[in-house]
DNA sequence: TGCTATACTTGATTTAAATCAAGGTGACTG
DNA sequence: CAGTCACCTTGATTTAAATCAAGTATAGCA
């Protein structure tokens, strides 16, 4: 059973790590070639999830953590109340879940954007291994830490700048990722409704709405829909208020 | 040489992990009796800043995370324009510069908001011990993560929260912070100035004395200057948005 | 001890964005 | 292919909190 498993990971059709493309962002990129096998041994490649399935599921127990291959994710926390706060967009090669490394149960839902295919790594075997992989541990704290880091720029972003600030912010944000992965950093499809941008950068929708017309009729931006050109990403520099601030 | 330092930090004067009065918060909480030796021998314990003095600063590189032994510290991010943005508060027992663990430099500035003492761990030799202990490495695992929930529940606050809101959720953090030390939970004093925690909570000064005061008109607090009684906690409670909408 | 600076409070006015309200657009579906 | 639903846009009005503008405590210091 448990061999019949295994054969099927390393199915033609399930790419293994070696072979993604996404290896120099991913896990694999902190891993010598000859330990990448231990790293294959405790991934689950492969899973898909259609537009609005749920990954997992906030207080449900973890786990593993998710390593995005193809579309995109959205992770949220639900209050008491039925609120809901959007934490975060996972975008390829990036790891959702590490907000509940560790922990007992997720401490946040994460929704597919789209169709969506991920790579699980269970948690338990993933800490094993970066027991006896430090240069793994490592890329582990590296990755935790920078997403603190993003969540402190996120709360920066929600306490201190205006609208346009936020929304410029986002768009440089998922525009120099979509470069990463040497795509175009110019001309790109949004993979989250308006909805999420303004719950994500505490806007209601209208104002979203708003500032992407704004933002057109300045010829900064071409927005149809979710389709986005950034025609003058200096002028978008220039919006984001540390910019701004440093011009004068 | 060594060897006189290993002495010194076993001196009376400087207590061991073995004695601290915090071992059941801080890290030797995830750590066997007999292992507590291997984090003795990296933890450089007893440092001293006066109130106003940095920890360590932003953009310097990075050397090591801090336990909060007494007093207490805030972190915070500067931008380019030279805006502040306060990130945390630690209080004794919490570990301060998870956001820049493994990163090249720190990624924000700490600051001694009273004469404050603490205990320094290299974080080479502190990556080098987690993957010798998995059960500190696990720890770490769990208190970085929980670090990004924390920031996470900041920029819920921040973006779905009134005022009031915002300011009872601090006074109930500080006062669960105060009552895991054993101490009192309803009558303690701010470590912090009220400039802080505006910036903390994404508010101007003037808001927060405001809250303050219609508070203590509604007696749901007492405050004078930096001391606080919580008068009612059951009503601060019902403050923040969450267990209103509950109450429903 | 008084002086100065910093921290805090209070009130009046302004403002950015929320809310309320109404349409428009596009995509899937029976 | 009409109908429905989800998503997005635009306009008018309201509002919570910022800003502006004085003060008043408080603490550190010479």
């Amino acid at each position: 059973m448990a061999q019949a498993i295994r054969l099927h990971q390393v199915s033609p059709l399930k790419a293994s790590c070696h072979q993604c493309s996404l290896s120099n962002l991913c896990l694999p990129l902190a891993i010598e070639e000859n330990d990448l096998d231990r790293l294959e041994d405790i991934v689950q490649q492969g899973k898909i999830y259609n537009r609005g399935e749920h990954i997992f599921d906030q207080s449900t127990p973890v786990r593993s953590c998710f390593a995005v291959k193809s579309g995109s994710i959205k992770t949220s926390i639900i209050t008491e109340g039925g609120e809901e706060q959007v934490t975060g967009f996972f975008m390829p090669g990036e790891l959702v879940g590490l907000d509940s490394m560790s922990s007992e149960t997720y401490a946040c839902t994460a929704k597919a954007l789209e169709r969506t295919s991920v790579c699980e790594f269970p948690v338990d075997r993933l800490e094993e291994l970066t027991g006896k992989l430090p240069e793994l541990q490592h890329h582990m704290y590296h990755l935790m830490s920078q997403e603190i880091q993003n969540s402190h720029q996120l709360a920066m972003l929600l306490s201190k700048n205006t609208a346009e600030e936020r929304i410029a912010a986002l768009l440089l944000s998922l525009s120099s990722r979509f470069r990463r992965r040497r795509m175009s950093a110019t001309n790109f499809s949004l993979p989250m409704a308006r909805n999420d941008i303004a719950n994500f950068l505490g806007l209601a929708v209208e104002t979203v709405s708003r500032v992407f017309t704004r933002f057109q009729n300045q010829g900064i931006i071409r927005a149809r829909g979710r389709e986005v050109e950034l025609l003058d990403v200096e002028a978008l520099q220039m919006v984001t208020r540390d910019f701004a601030r440093q011009g004068q």
